[in-house]
RNA sequence: GGCGGAGUAGCUCAGCUGGUCAGAGCAGAGGAAUCAUAAUCCUUGUGUCGGGGGUUCAAAUCCCUCCUCCGCUACCA
């Protein structure tokens, strides 16, 4: 157990100032897609999740709605949780930027920060719009004719000066640009490198990093006045949730972590200010930040005003967590965005699901179940099909591992349907229905080589279906402790003879409700 | 404006460092089979690979240019 290889991956910790909607249930998915993956192919693996429930918007919402900030983040929380739960997010622990123990961490990362040198007094000022709650910059401004100057949404700014403390961000351009340089793959895709790298090389302004016009926030150590504001807070999380500052922690040795899973539009603040962030107080970086795309509602973003958003908990009630699952991360390339629909999700699950895999499942288990006593059947010789078959079978933990390695979620599944369609192509050419009677030992090699397959395919999916693949692998009779990836393959075949239970439907076809 | 990405069959897209690269899946059409969740299998695409020019024996694949779309261009989580 000690000598696994850790895995550490972490989501982004959601702003649970409204409802978790589909993009948070996107990227959990696919987080624990990847976590799941590392488990079954051996690692020692952290996933963590949360919600970041500091700042000035909680308060305001918490006013409006007549109740404190802490009573609105707990019942919100509850619902990201809940929904986390729902998804069948396999994580180590759902982290609150309210847990005690994520002051003490971000309070000690500050502490760091600040004997290095990095953080100093002085005045954040800027031009802001009270109606806005945003600061603008000069260039973005209109003049009005009275020389008065209006934001872009058309309100009015003032000039503000406020005490901030500052991180010296400047300070580190040319250690992350180093970074990016020595690490090609901190920041993937390649798209979202190109941009970060170009937005470093423009140059770095220092950081505000604290406020004193709200407090609901953690303080800044030794000066209660201000809360420490939005980054510093929230991206710690990563490391209270591995322990930090307690490097005796269990957890501590998942530091650095191996990814951040984010989504696209904070890809700056995990990889510019995070790192600089880290380096300041002498730890270790994240070996990773991968920017996740969007998911469109049929190429519409989403909003409430055009009334398309869509409850992640009603998709799940509709068609089924492990079909939505497999729709997040087959439809579309993960990194990429993507669009989503009804007529989309069906397509997939009809297709792919009930057709490809579950009717192959049945279809061969049934024949199992009629034809060999119902137990494994005893394969005769095997024909060079049927070698080719097993061996295509028996390739898809290394094409799957390459495929995770690069966060390519679509693509592994891609490789095992493939070989799903390559076995309904198999299990059609050999006919086992007529070698019934004529030739039983053929038979049941065919049947037999189509097990294997499942077993394959049965271990292959449980980290994008968990429960769907483990019915499968149940089908098979396949003992928990043989669900691992270095299972698959010839060393570990199906034992004939095993006996099997009374195969059931896996997948149902999806059926349009009558209107 | 600057930087970056993308424009390939109806749809979604593969095609890395030039020579089976003109492809896959889905949708559509025709056929076969009946073990199975009316599932499966086979057959079927005359696409100017955004336009134009260039390099080369040879270019979606390299260079130039034009058109269109998209992302980033700092303190919103």
């Amino acid at each position: 157990m000690a000598d696994r290889q850790t895995f550490y991956i972490s989501t982004a910790i959601s702003y649970p100032n409204g409802a978790p909607h589909i993009g948070h249930a996107y990227e959990i998915v696919a987080s624990d897609a990847v976590a799941r993956f590392k488990r079954i192919d051996g690692f020692d693996v952290f996933f963590l999740t949360g919600t970041d429930e500091h700042g000035l918007k909680i308060q305001q919402t918490a006013d409006r709605s007549g109740t404190t900030p802490k009573a609105l983040v707990d019942e919100m929380a509850a619902k990201f949780q809940a929904m986390a739960d729902r998804l069948d997010a396999s994580y180590d622990r759902f982290i609150r930027t309210t847990d005690s123990d994520h002051l003490a961490a971000t309070q000690e990362l500050w502490r760091r920060m600040e004997e290095r040198g990095d953080i100093y007094l002085s005045k954040y000022s800027g031009w802001y719009s009270v109606r806005d709650e945003a600061y603008y910059d000069e260039a973005e401004l209109a003049r009005q004719p009275d020389g008065s100057f209006r934001a872009p949404s058309g309100t009015p700014v003032e000039w503000i000066e406020e005490e901030s403390y500052f991180f010296r961000l400047s300070a580190y351009q040319d250690r992350l640009l180093q970074h990016y340089e020595d690490n090609p793959d901190f920041i993937s895709p390649p798209t979202r490198r190109n941009e970060i790298v170009s937005f470093v090389r423009s140059g770095l302004q220092d950081l505000s990093i604290s406020r004193t016009t709200f407090n609901w926030g953690l303080p800044v150590p030794n000066d209660p006045r201000h809360v420490m504001y939005v980054w510093v807070d929230a991206l710690t999380n990563y490391l209270t949730g591995c322990g930090f500052p307690d490097e005796t922690s269990e957890r501590w040795r998942y530091w650095p972590a191996d990814v951040h899973i984010i989504g696209k539009d904070i890809v700056r603040f995990h990889t510019v200010y995070w790192p600089a962030f880290l380096l300041s107080a002498g730890l270790p970086l994240p070996k990773r930040v991968f920017g996740h795309g969007f998911l469109f509602n049929r190429g519409e973003k989403m909003s409430k005003s055009v009334g398309n958003v869509i409850d992640p908990f009603t998709l799940a009630d509709t068609y089924g967590v492990d079909q939505l699952r497999y729709f997040f991360m087959r439809e579309v390339p993960f990194g990429q965005d993507g669009n989503y629909s009804h007529e989309a999700i069906v397509n997939r699950i009809n297709a792919d699901l009930a057709n490809d895999l579950g009717n192959l499942a049945q279809r061969s288990l049934s024949m199992i179940a009629k034809n060999c006593e119902a137990a494994v059947p005893q394969p005769g010789a095997f024909t060079q099909a049927d070698q080719d078959m097993l061996w295509l079978a028996d390739g898809l933990p290394a094409k799957a591992r390459a495929a995770v390695a690069d966060y390519a979620l679509h693509t592994a599944l891609s490789e095992i349907w493939a070989v799903v369609a390559d076995a309904n192509r198999y299990f059609a050419a050999h006919e086992p229905w007529k070698l019934r009677k004529d030739d039983p030992v053929r038979m049941a090699t065919v049947l037999y080589v189509t097990a294997e397959v499942l077993r394959a395919v049965g271990i292959l999916a449980q980290p994008f279906m968990p429960s769907s693949a483990s019915k499968l692998l149940d089908l098979l009779a396949i003992a928990p402790e043989d669900r691992m990836l270095v299972r698959v393959g010839p060393d570990h075949r199906l034992v004939p003879g095993q006996s099997l239970p009374q195969p059931q439907p896996i997948f149902p076809r999806y059926i349009e409700a009558e209107a």
